[in-house]
DNA sequence: ACGTTGACTTATT
DNA sequence: AAATAAGCCAACG
């Protein structure tokens, strides 16, 4: 209870630092945190983001392509898309358009 | 308690 | 260039 700082955590606190507009991906994330390699933790952390405080704006995060591999994670498929979408971010073919336009590295941006 | 799976990525063949 | 192997670490059965 006391090391509630764990990868999780810090992978929530990164995907709720992510500006508006902008998305990034989980290798991105587990790079910041210092763990290149456990990119899959920060997707496995993403199915555990419901047990954070703050919502966790996981549609942001996509995988290193700009594919919205999680989308059918959320309440339904298409979901993830119209979120981006509504933020600015254009999605075609379940992937992000310019992924360099709107890639927000914490790494970087941080 | 051990083995498998998983919202991934990089390196090697 | 495409396919396969390996590495990551935690959760589930």
């Amino acid at each position: 209870m006391t090391d509630n700082y764990s990868f999780f955590e810090q992978v929530f606190l990164v995907a709720q630092l992510i500006p508006k507009g902008r998305f990034t991906t989980y290798g991105a994330i587990a790079n910041y945190l210092g763990s290149k390699g456990s990119a899959r933790m920060v997707g496995w952390a993403m199915n555990g983001s419901h047990s954070d405080t703050n919502p966790v704006p996981a549609h942001r995060v996509v995988n290193r392509n700009g594919v919205l591999t999680g989308k059918h994670h959320f309440g339904s498929p298409g979901i993830m898309q119209q979120l981006l979408e509504n933020e600015g971010i254009k999605v075609e073919n379940d992937q992000i358009v310019e992924f360099d336009k709107y890639f927000w590295d914490p790494a970087k941006e941080l």
